[in-house]
DNA sequence: GTCTATAGGGGGATAGAC
DNA sequence: GTCTATCCCCCTATAGAC
């Protein structure tokens, strides 16, 4: 049971924990609707198909992410600092309640979702890659960040190690995830 | 349709690639059942349940595992053959075939798939990070590799990369995956 | 916006004939 | 070992009343 101010929204909330835990193929309508003590069809009202339900996930945290980057609180960070916050969510907001990234979670299922999702699921890596090639690259400038080889396919090495850390998190612990995460430090800092 | 010699391990074999493909929740018994060119019933009799055929899968991957890495072919290798062996193994068996490995696949749908499963899943995951960590920590006596820190927790960063990027490759393609395999490199190698 | 009712399909699984 | 037949459940989705 969940407190009801915006069912629309609501239900998105809901989507989006059941996709970072149980994935797109794991999880159902059912489901949201018992959490949200209505029936069934009350969902289909709002997002006709799952389809639809998950893309209209995928473009609210896309929205969310294109919001916090451009933030001051967040755009005029260091580097060093914009490198914590972006680490830190990953920690605290997944690792630590056993979720993993949406993107990690539908590209696993990639080739079992709807092409309309898998759009979405590109569309968020490619701009996730872009901010933190950018970053990494300024951070390289300041002599604060060390690395060899590109900014671009040191983003990827990065993001693909915590979205594999989260996954690892649970089966093998929260512990696991932290000692990736100060290993990752540990090869990137100065 | 597939080549009938032994059904039960074939049965296995097609497990395997849909796991790989499509995860847990994505495929079905049909699936293997019309490869095979038999009917539904005729995977029940190999494996009663879901469950038994993906521990099955599962086991025998673990055990193929260990017989490769006790093999002379392996075992005696350099660490830095070594570990150009283990890549090697994500590149060509599964990076260009669209598959990601089973860890990665079945983490990312931990929370929705059979607990005797999960235990498998654990237990993979862990074997392949002692075979990692102990190859790092020999391929840094040996002074091939460098990097800071415990080899644990360096095997558990390498190998949340390749989960990572695996997955990665399904929605960027294959090239960033590459790209990964040569970042590694780079910050491994002297 | 949410309900009841229901359609229609696919899934995992079992029984018993061959 | 594989078949046909069947069960039962859950799923996505829709129609129409409230």
């Amino acid at each position: 049971m969940v407190r009801i101010e915006n069912s629309k929204r609501t239900i998105l909330n809901l989507a989006e924990a059941l996709l970072q835990d149980k994935g797109f193929n794991g999880f159902s309508y059912a489901n949201i609707a018992s959490e949200l003590g209505v029936k069934n069809a009350a969902i289909h009202y709002h997002y006709p198909s799952k389809e639809d339900l998950g893309i209209a996930v995928m473009q609210r945290y896309r929205e969310r992410f294109k919001l916090w980057i451009n933030n001051a609180r967040v755009k005029d960070l260091t580097p060093e600092a914009k490198l914590d916050w972006f680490l830190n969510i990953y920690t605290s907001m997944r690792a630590d309640q056993g979720k993993i990234c949406l993107v990690g979670s539908m590209e696993a299922e990639f080739n079992s979702i709807p092409e309309g999702l898998q759009n979405e699921v590109q569309n968020l890596h490619k701009e996730l890659l872009v901010w933190l090639q950018i970053t990494l690259a300024d951070g390289r400038e300041a002599r604060v960040f060390v690395f060899k080889g590109e900014p671009a396919d040191k983003a990827a090495l990065l993001l693909s190690t915590l979205q594999g850390a989260l996954q690892m998190a649970r089966a093998l612990g929260p512990r696991k995830f932290h000692a990736v995460i100060e290993q990752i430090k540990l090869d990137l800092l100065k």
